[in-house]
DNA sequence: ACTTTGCTATATCAAAATGATATAGTTATG
DNA sequence: CATAACTATATCATTTTGATATAGCAAAGT
């Protein structure tokens, strides 16, 4: 009945490295982690707290420097076998939702057009995440021998590269077979579509 | 502060084409929607009486041929209409999860076979979904000129069939990487503390 | 000098989604 | 004739989402 609550141990997984406040984590997971993970701060500072009343993690306040009063949590020898049992487990879950591809599944009440525009659309914004991933592999690559991190993390980016290569990849696919295959049309209103 | 409730949406396109119970649902999701967005009964039936408190869709209760009652869901034209102006809507939003990246992210701290048997088992996995497609593929090739919906859902297995391959591609890949790169290691024991 | 914008930092909450489980009748399978 | 599998609906705690509220402080604009 009970869940898996992957939140607490990206925050124990990070909080591994060096002690962070609940806004330091945050910022780390929306800079290397939400490309296959999102946190959002309503599940975040609850999570930080659940986890400190079980003894995971501690939580220091410290007199704020600039803004408010921050927390800075740090793992506990707890915490740190809670995380490796997790990462002994095998068996993990991919799950994705795209959007899209029910709006394309349903394609045929909107009309080629829309259709079309909605793929474009799509193209587009991946063509950007595409130069986000080649971005952060070239950095990654030049320091690839620091630190056996790095070697991790590398192959997370290459996971987003090949992904945002097959989505570009479909796109072109899709726009294709949509130009040679255009169906009667005539989404919902009178339109008379000039062809 | 409403949110989506896609899964209305899913329910209202499928009802579209024909009536069909909660359970009926169920599994056209799980045969066709599924591999781009799940849904388990407990989203499925309150969604389906909040549907029908709004007037988007009727309730029939048919006797039982098999099985207990059966109640078979109707679109009513205010359903078809909140349908259509969500299909018009521009701007659709791609989520995932993949907790095997999380755990790859964090894999200094495992060690290098273990993250080698879990990207292996991972390409296993995906090697078997991407026969799934391909059999949806040649299936739905074979009936592409039939009805325009054909077309749309040819899209979205050619989706997952691009998805899938990209899968294989990275894990050989990296395979390949932790072969080469192979780290200092040590799995279980206890941790020499460098510090 | 004052206002607005922007950033640090934490928090809350309704709505939605997850995942597991409960129930009960019906039809195949061994 | 038991039991396994399928049809059908339902519940519920936990988790996740997404939006919004709050304040203090710093820098930029007018």
């Amino acid at each position: 009945m009970a869940q898996q609550n992957t939140t607490a141990y990206i925050l124990l997984g990070l909080l591994s490295h060096e002690p962070a406040s609940g806004y330091d984590l945050k910022k780390k997971i929306d800079l290397m982690i939400s490309q296959f993970w999102e946190v959002g701060y309503g599940q975040l500072y609850p999570t930080l707290r659940a986890l400190q009343q079980q003894g995971d993690i501690t939580g220091e306040e410290t007199p704020s420097q600039k803004g408010p009063a921050r927390t800075v949590y740090t793992i506990t020898p707890a915490g740190r076998q809670k995380l490796a049992d997790w990462l002994a487990l095998p068996g993990e879950k991919e799950s994705v939702r795209y959007e899209i591809l029910l709006k394309l599944f349903f394609g045929s009440l909107a009309g080629t057009q829309q259709n079309i525009a909605r793929i474009a659309a799509f193209r587009d914004r991946q063509t950007q995440g595409l130069a986000l991933m080649e971005a952060f592999k070239s950095n990654l690559g030049r320091v690839l021998g620091d630190s056996p991190d790095h070697l991790y993390y590398y192959l997370t980016v290459l996971f987003g590269e090949q992904i945002h290569k097959a989505y570009l990849t479909w796109a072109d696919e899709a726009l294709q077979l949509l130009a040679e295959h255009p169906t009667p049309d005539g989404p919902a209103g009178p339109e008379t579509e000039t062809r």
